[in-house]
Formats: C-alpha cells, structure tokens, sequence
DNA sequence: GCTGATTGGGCTAGTGTCAGACCATTGATG
DNA sequence: CATCAATGGTCTGACACTAGCCCAATCAGC
C-alpha cells in the first residue's frame, strides 16, 4: 500500500530547512553566495516568510549560514564541503542505516539512468547540446574543491534538459539523499580520472541518440560509487 | 533552480484529497472496497482525523465514497472509472495542458523505464519472480473492468519488486498523473493484444535479467500511449 | 432482544502557519 | 554627509491543523 504513505513529510518548517539545505549541499547556492532575498525566497517555497526565517535561523545556529541586514545583505552560505577522511565513511554510512542506504541507491540508479534514456531517446536543439557539452567541459577543469557542486550540476542538467521539471525535481532529491555519502568518499585522482570517462560516455551516447548506450554509461557510472557504499555496510 | 520550487503542493486538506484520489483512482481500493477507518489512515497519511474527515466528506460529496456509520462501517469506494467514449479523451487532455502532459509523459517514461532496468539488474529471489508472473496473468485474464486497476498494479510492482520505496511512491506518483487520460482512451481489442504482447517482453527481459531489453520493452509500451495522447494535443 | 465492539460524528483547547504592515540597519551614490 | 533603496527584524489578527476526548450508530453473536 505504497499510495496511503504520509502525506507530508514534516511541518513546514522542517521541510524548509530540509530544502535550503539541499539548495546549500548541492552546491546550488555555492560558498560565499547569497540566498535570494526573504520575500522573493519565500514566495518561491510557497511558504510565509516567518516559517522560512524560523528555517533560516536554524541553519544560522547551526553554522551553514551567515546573516547580514540592511542593503547587500542577506543569507551567506558559510558551508564548505568538508575533506572527508575515510573513518568519516563508515560513520556516515552506519548514520543512515541498512535500508535506507539501500532504497536511496536503488532509486538514484532508476531515475538518472531513466532520464539520460530519455534525453537520448529525444531530439536535442543545438543549444541544449552545448549545455551538456559546457557542463562536461566545466567538470573536467574543475578544481578539487568545485569538484562535487559541478559534478552535481552535469547529474542534474541530464535530467532539467529532459524539460520535465517533475524529473528534475526527482533527481535532485535522489542526489541529496546520498549527497551526504558522496561528501564522504575521499577523491582519488584515479578514482576521478575512471569518473571523467564514465562521464564522456554519458554525454557521447546521449548526443548520439542512443538511449541504451547512455543508460548504461549512467549505470556503470552509478554502480562503482554504489559499490563503494554498500561495501561498508557489512 | 529546481531545488527552490514549493515546500508543499497545497493545503493538508488539499494533499489528502489528492492522496485519497490517488488510491480510488489507481484501483489501490477497488470498487465496493473500504478505505481503513478514519483513525487508521490519519496515522497513516500522518494528519490529524479531523483534516481526514474533511477530504473524506469531499470526495462523499463528489460522489467517489460512500461512508456508512457503526460497527462494519467505513468509507466505502463507490467510483467505477468510466467506460470512455472517444470525445472524452480531447477534453480531457485539454484539460490538462500541454506542458503539464509533456512533463507527465517524460517523467513517466523515465520512472518506469529505470525501474524495470534496475529491477531486471537485480538478483530475483524465485519468490518475487513468481509475483511478477501473477501479475502478468492477472492482467491477461482481466475482464475489462479490472483491466485498468491490474494494469496498473502489474506496472507499480515492478517498482516495488525493486525494493524501494522511493522508487515506488515515485512510480504510483508518476501513474496517477496520466490515469485520467488512460481512463479516457478506448480499450479496443487490437490495442490490449497489443498491450498484453508488450507486456509479456517486459516481464521476459526482466526474468532473464537483461536491463537493456527491459528499459527498451518499457519504452516502446509507454510510447504507444505517450504518441497517442500527443496527437490530441493539435 | 441485549450487549459490546467497532466505526463514523462532533467538540474543544492549544499550536502552527499565514498575509500584511511597519521598524531597523546598511551602504552605494550624489 | 545626507539620502534612499534594499534588505533583514518584528508584530498582529486570522485561519489551518492537531491531539484527545466523548457521543451516536450499527450489527454480529450470544
């Protein structure tokens, strides 16, 4: 009876928090940037601006975030992605517990791996080519610490430039779910290099049209940091 | 900026209906079925009874429920999915709109072509293989009126075979944004052969652990209604 | 026909959330 | 140095939602 689950997931400060979290681990607002202003902020989680300051607070207290008033003010992502060292993971995966690591891997695969099929599957203009294309190129010369917000970014632009926002939305919770993981693993320049080839085979076979190679790029690609996690479960 | 649209799609009230909606609609609570008793489902939909009333009255009033009280009592499903005439399904899709559709349509096709790839991926205990079966033999010896709720359970279980719950909630989600359109197509002879044949591929390259040919299976099936649809967006 | 368990129906007090208005602070600009 | 636009900080009245309690109806089984 998977239909009659809860219907929400939280109160909606807590699924604030949740969100700007998201919006912060995800790069999506890098360090240093600022969250968009209270009002417009508020109006776009289509919640009551004193919900989303009781959310911002939190995460003040908590140390994601630096406020500042008056003009050029505002929110401050002060959150730097920690250097993981290795004990960190075994912590991290213990954290979240057998089953839910287990179900957060299974739907990460389904999901990206069903949005690169279809982007494949469909014909791409010129423009959202390039995207893809820029977004390989960005990850290729990153730095170590821009490493993990713009491989986050390619994950996501497979699925935003399917044009299904429902989509989009998806593979971001399925990215944040194991984002926490994902900040664990230490980044091995092997380990990055075998990364930067999984991730040309996603964009050769997507742009070439054909859906079961782009499928199964995403899959292999998924399966060695899956691997990985499950290996610390036992 | 996916990761900033709303923290809730509605009203608790609103979201419950919808829910509620979902699992009269999907056949989850079949025709003559009861709902669990109010007490039940609040805690299982996480609201309060009083929230649940209110949804329940609603769809009383819209005709779905048909709520007796005392011992043996309950809410009772009273909505039998219409029989469509072809003029249905232009409203219908109308409706709808054509971005929401084309959003529906790919988020559709991307949830269940993943999830039958993992899925046929998967080690299978003989056990869940077994379910997979009853379900295509369920379906292929449907008289037409269940025809669509054991269609439907047929594709949500391949979900929820894969263990995952995300997976699932996501597929049932994914389901009942295209069901009023499904509902609305004609069920003529040619195309359920059609179906049945599709079908039986998908369940094959499953059971024989081939993702390539389970996702390839998958699309073609969706895409006959997905094209379908389309048309009617002229 | 009684009885008791089960179920929907209804009430209340307390808390969460909202919309909107107004105040306080900041810093670029003239 | 005065101004003013942009932004966070605070308050208030209204409504939504919740938890918990008790009442009312129904019907299988004794």
């Amino acid at each position: 009876m998977t239909v009659l689950r809860p219907v929400r997931a939280g109160n909606a400060f807590e699924e604030t928090v949740e969100r700007l979290l998201q919006a912060i681990k995800l790069g999506v607002v890098p360090p240093g940037a600022k969250l968009p202003p209270e009002r417009e902020l508020a109006v776009r989680l289509g919640i009551s601006r004193v919900t989303l300051r009781e959310a911002i607070r939190a995460l003040q207290e908590a140390g994601y975030l630096d406020v500042r008033r008056g003009r050029y003010g505002g929110a401050f992502v002060t959150y730097v992605p920690p250097q993981p060292g290795a004990g960190d993971l075994r912590r991290v995966v213990a954290d979240m517990g057998t089953a839910d690591l287990t179900d957060a891997l299974t739907f990460r695969m389904a999901v990206e791996c069903g949005a690169a099929a279809v982007l494949a599957a469909s014909e791409l203009t010129d423009e959202r080519r390039a995207v893809l294309r820029r977004r390989l190129a960005d990850l290729d010369g990153a730095r170590v610490e821009d490493y993990r917000r713009l491989d986050t970014a390619f994950h996501l632009s497979i699925a935003e430039l399917t044009g299904s926002a429902l989509l989009a939305a998806t593979c971001a919770d399925a990215r944040l779910r194991v984002s926490d993981l994902l900040n664990a693993i230490p980044m091995l320049q092997v380990n990055l290099e075998h990364a930067a080839s999984q991730h040309q085979a996603i964009v050769a076979a997507i742009l070439a049209g054909d859906p079961e190679a782009a499928r199964r790029a995403v899959a292999e690609h998924l399966e060695g940091t899956a691997a990985l996690l499950r290996a610390f479960l036992s």
